[in-house]
RNA sequence: GGGCCAUUAGCUCAGAUGGUUAGAGCACGGUCCUGAUAAGACCGGGGUCUGUGGUUCGAGUCCACAAUGGCCCA
């Protein structure tokens, strides 16, 4: 027996049985023991920020890690799978400053960094607990129970090991960056905040600036000549919308292809791009000569402003070097000049799109200029302090850099170095937090140098098998081709701290690799006990300087956490230091899976690390997701409130029919919609279908003591055979799509094939189930669909791993001790294409094709399916033979789906309407039904019509499936007719010994009805047993 | 401003390598079927395949440009 199945399930209720099925038997440690010394396959769990509660596109990313190792371990893989959580970062800082009502570094500084780290730390371990719990109810199978966390010592110590191996490469370098910076704030913001801030509709002033030429810098022939013997001073004329870096300006920058024009006007020359003319409406000049810009390189220029004159310094960009070839970039300090000229650089940056085609630099301001500054050896001038003020003497110094702007123009205006100024909006970006302008400024930070190791990275991805493959060479590999030193440093607290010592006596760097190491430092102290490689207390460590002897005290920054997350493959097994057989048999991984965000987070910081480490990528495969919007496509956000609470879908429709949809309804790198109407029909359509096929089979199999154990009846017919074909072209394609990372083809072939299941193979089957002898015929369609079953079972188990888990429970577990204890544990199933016959397959479909025909012939004629006709005629390609011959075969099961007495295949098309004939055709396919009725036939039909009355009565007396009847009935002639005429078949079909042509007595269940025109009572009483 | 992706019915999606009349599910209206079904069948309404050019005998499909949305970066 198997455990009765109602229709009406409950999926949530039944998927906690489920979990706690698998918990109590522990399911998911057998899954991985069990195949232990098999081939590994192994993922990667890139770690969620633990720093809020778990979003519904944290599921998506969940799920699609879950399918493929459940896939893989079913196919006989050692899967193990290392859960992780990320627990450092800057996230983390701002969720603890808006709980402590905090919001500046300074402010942090005063709370304490102690404290401030301790509530960093529980608040990341509080939100764990809601991602434990999200993880184990969509069945995220992960060793949750070991796994690594970035906060630990041993992580952090790992990520020290690693650095340091960098650092002894010389990939490691102290240079400048450019970051966007909060003057109220006093920090630096990073790209993800920026993103948060910019307004589309800031007002700045709009200014052209005239930059006085040094007559003696012109060397050029033609310009030249045209300003030979002439007293009018030359101007370059540049435009900008930030007066306020103005001061910073060293150097000037054209495009070298392009024409430029020099204006003359009765004071002076002007000179510009020739494209940019009419744009900038220059009055009253005339055209001179035209130049390329390359002819205007070289020329010198007076400073703006010459930092000298108002106590500013300048300074230049070189290299400075320190211990074992470690070098840094440095600005070196300029001396006084009261003559400073500045150059006119050439630069392909340069815009003809709007501005004067000459761009003011000013390298101390944005990072193009910085590497203009860096690159062309111009000087470096910084005007304005870190909380946006302008340093210096001049007339606007001490103002904030904004309300200095039109102090700066005035300056200007006043000697006649403004051509213009108005005021323009554009976008600009504002700290989300206060609101404040912010301010592009050059800042030290620390590098690795991923830039060196380009070819190696380029190569590595060449490696990789991206899902969808156009991120390959599109996102991520453009990345790649562009990529720049990686700026890892962070003027932050609660981070890996960065592990490179300063020596304040002598300036030598030395980056410290261990906590061995650290310990056994010369004149170390300051080390606390218990260990905590956090700020603040390893801050307070001190060693001598192996260079001379000096006091070494740790830079303060901490490390960037994405290098904590990209260091996963080492520091989860605590590597080099412990585990190097685990670290060895996990490298590289098989599968990875993010969201599309991920290519210059975790994905980049994966392959960067590995690559410099050991030469080669850390993942082969990786599915990256597109991301979730609303139901309205909107981006799903705290602020606008339309974030899905994804407990809401679980609790309402389950784990199951979530994961279905999130697997099926788009191809995983698409963005995707989410609404829990698209859910809830995932279930009617999908599970509802597999779960009626299943408690249909359980219903009868019960009935009939149906013993899957037994030999099998060999007798296959037509219609098994069928359906047996179509399941190992299933068999065959899941586990080719599952293969090749693609459960949405997965789940949608099993989608279709279950469809095909329910309305072909089980509706055409009814009557072989239902009869009352147990023949061959029986067994083998018993045989047959508790086949499709239990391999469906097991080709749905990594995707719906609960109902999958419940349906081999049922079906072979409780009958079969010697069987694995779930379908978790089980082989996955082998395609026996042996089984296939795809003509058959095609003749079969031709056949539902035929059906459907013929349902609408007899629609348009009004002839309802339930009235037998004598007789169908069908066309099919004229052409093919192979096809009439397919269909041959299957005639008696179109017989008995359109309710006719014979099929005809006919091998010429009959043109027009036939009298006494419907017809419907498409394509090549012909349907004729007869429609004139025989005395007979109407009987029959009114058989029918009785049998369903007395069905629909049975139900509807509560009687159980298998109880006998008496029937009582009193009506007119074609009622009796039918009655006595088609007898047997009414006793057999509604399961009655008698019928009894008399009123129906006390107790029976009564219908009144007309049929046929006449006035008919049925009654039915159960027969006591 | 740059890059990548997407755009097919009211909604969610299919539509190798260009080839008859562009499909499915949901939703809607009607009819039918049914002792597994919360389902199913048939019919119907609903499409300038985002737009504009181009290549071709032929374009939803290939190319260019544009629009809208999303993501990444400025």
């Amino acid at each position: 027996m198997f455990r009765p199945i109602t229709s009406k399930v409950n999926f949530p209720h039944l998927e906690k049985q489920v979990l706690a099925f698998w918990k109590e038997r522990r399911i998911f440690e057998k899954s991985v023991e069990s195949r232990k010394g098999a081939i590994q396959f192994t993922l990667y769990e890139g770690p969620p920020t633990a720093n809020g509660n778990p979003g519904v596109h944290h599921v998506l990313s969940r799920v699609f890690k879950d399918v493929i190792p459940r896939h893989r371990a079913m196919k006989g893989y050692y899967v193990p799978r290392k859960g992780g959580w990320d627990t450092h970062g800057l996230p983390v800082e701002l969720e603890v400053e808006k709980t402590l009502g905090i919001t500046s570094k300074t402010q942090i500084e005063k709370y304490g960094v102690a404290q401030f780290n301790a509530h960093c730390r529980e608040s990341v371990f509080k939100y764990l607990k809601e991602w434990v719990a999200m993880t184990e109810r969509i069945g995220f199978w992960l060793d949750l129970e070991h796994p690594y966390i970035t906060l630990e010592n041993s992580y952090i110590e790992s990520c020290w090991w690693i650095l340091k191996q960098l650092w002894d490469k010389g990939l490691v370098y102290l240079g400048y960056k450019v970051t966007p910076h909060c003057p109220r704030c006093g920090t630096s913001l990073s790209s993800h905040e920026v993103a948060l801030g910019y307004k589309d509709d800031a007002e700045d002033p709009s200014a052209y600036i005239k930059f006085k030429l040094i007559h003696s810098s012109v060397n050029d022939f033609k310009l030249s000549i045209a300003l030979s013997g002439t007293d009018k001073p030359v101007f370059l004329l540049a435009w900008t919308t930030t007066p306020w870096t103005l001061p910073g300006n060293t150097a000037l920058a054209v495009a070298p292809e392009v024409e430029y024009t020099v204006m003359e006007g009765s004071e002076e020359y002007i000179i510009l791009a020739s494209a940019l003319m009419d744009k900038v409406r220059l009055e009253g000049y005339e055209r001179q000569i035209s130049v390329l810009g390359k002819d205007l390189a070289g020329l010198k220029y007076e400073p703006l402003f010459n930092p000298h004159a108002f106590g500013v310094e300048r300074k230049n960009f070189c290299v400075g070097s320190g211990q074992e070839g470690f070098s840094y970039e440095m600005l070196a300090l300029r001396p006084a000049d009261a003559n400073l000229t500045y150059p006119v650089v050439t630069a392909d940056f340069v815009s003809m799109e709007e501005g004067t085609g000459i761009v003011h630099i000013a390298p101390a301001f944005g990072e193009v200029d910085f590497e203009a500054g860096k690159n062309m050896g111009l000087d470096f001038v910084q005007p304005v302090d870190l909380e946006g003020k302008v340093a210096g003497t001049y007339s606007f110094a001490g103002k904030f850099v904004k309300d200095a702007d039109p102090f700066v123009l005035d300056d200007l205006r006043s000697r006649g170095l403004l051509y213009r100024s108005g005021r323009i909006t554009h976008t600009y970006p504002f700290c989300w937090r206060c609101d404040s302008p912010l301010v592009y400024y050059a800042k030290r930070s620390w590098y690795i140098r991923t830039s060196l190791s380009k070819e190696a990275l380029i190569a590595g991805n060449a490696e990789i098998n991206w899902y969808p493959a156009h991120i390959k060479y599109g996102r991520f590999g453009d990345w790649l081709e562009n990529n720049i030193d990686w700026a890892f440093s962070r003027e932050r607290y609660w981070g890996t701290p960065l592990n490179i010592w300063n020596c304040l006596k002598c300036g030598n760097y030395e980056c410290v690799g261990s906590i061995e190491e650290m310990k056994s430092k010369p004149d170390v102290a300051g080390l606390v006990e218990p260990l905590d490689l956090h700020r603040p207390f390893v801050d307070g460590i001190t060693f001598a300087c192996s260079k001379c002897g000096g006091k070494m005290g740790r830079q303060s920054e901490v490390i960037d956490c994405w290098f904590d997350s990209g260091a996963m493959p080492f520091a989860q097994w605590h590597y080099p230091f412990e585990n190097q057989d685990k670290f060895k048999q996990s490298f590289p991984a098989d599968f990875i899976c993010e969201a599309v965000d991920q290519t210059r987070g975790w994905f980049y910081s994966l392959h960067a690390i590995s690559t410099l480490l050991l030469g080669r990528p850390c993942f082969r495969n990786v599915i990256c997701l597109g991301h979730i919007l609303d139901a309205q496509g909107e981006k799903m956000s705290k602020a606008r409130g339309n974030v899905v609470d994804p407990w809401l879908v679980l609790d309402k429709y389950g784990a199951d029919a979530t994961r279905w949809y999130l697997f099926t309804t788009s191809p995983a790198g698409n963005v995707r919609r989410f609404s829990s109407d698209m859910v809830a029909e995932v279930q009617r359509n999908f599970l509802l279908t597999l779960w009626n096929t299943y408690s249909f089979f359980v219903l009868y199999a019960n009935i009939d003591n149906f013993d899957p154990r037994a030999p099998a009846a060999p007798s296959l017919t037509e219609l098994d055979r069928w359906v047996l074909s179509r399941l190992n072209e299933l068999i065959a394609d899941v586990d080719k799509s599952l293969e090749g990372y693609d459960p949405t083809t997965a789940g949608r072939k099993i989608e279709a094939f279950v469809e095909e299941l329910s309305n072909w193979y089980v509706r055409r089957s009814r009557r072989r189930f239902w009869k009352s002898q147990s023949d061959s015929d029986k067994v083998a369609a018993y045989a047959t669909l508790y086949n499709c079953l239990v391999t469906l079972s097991k080709l749905l188990a990594p995707l719906a791993p609960f109902v999958a888990e419940d349906m081999y429970q049922n079906l072979v577990c409780s009958i079969d001790s010697e069987a694995v204890e779930s379908v978790h544990l089980a082989d996955f199933p082998v395609a026996d294409l042996g089984q296939v016959d795809e003509k058959l397959v095609e003749a079969t479909s031709l056949a539902m094709t035929v059906c459907s025909l013929g349902r609408a012939a007899r629609a348009k004629a009004g002839i309802k399916v339930r009235q037998p006709l004598a007789k169908a005629l069908v066309l099919v390609d004229a052409r093919s033979n192979t096809a009439k011959d397919g269909l041959q075969c299957l005639t008696s099961q179109i017989v008995d789906e359109l309710n006719v007495k014979e099929i005809e295949l006919i091998d010429k098309r009959v043109n027009g309407d036939i009298p006494g004939y419907s017809i419907a055709e498409e394509g090549d396919t012909w349907v004729a039904v007869v429609t004139e009725l025989t005395p007979d036939l109407v009987a029959e039909g009114i058989a029918r019509e009785v049998v369903r009355h007395l069905q629909t009565m049975r139900r509807s007396a509560g009687l159980e499936i298998a109880d006998h009847i008496v029937i009582y009935y009193q009506g007119g002639d074609s009622l009796n007719q039918a009655m006595s005429d088609f007898a047997d078949y009414i006793k057999q079909e509604t399961l009655s010994r008698q019928l009894i042509k008399e009123p129906p007595p006390a107790g029976s269940h009564i219908e009144k009805y007309r049929l046929s025109g006449s006035e008919v009572v049925v009654g039915i009483k159960k027969e006591a047993s």
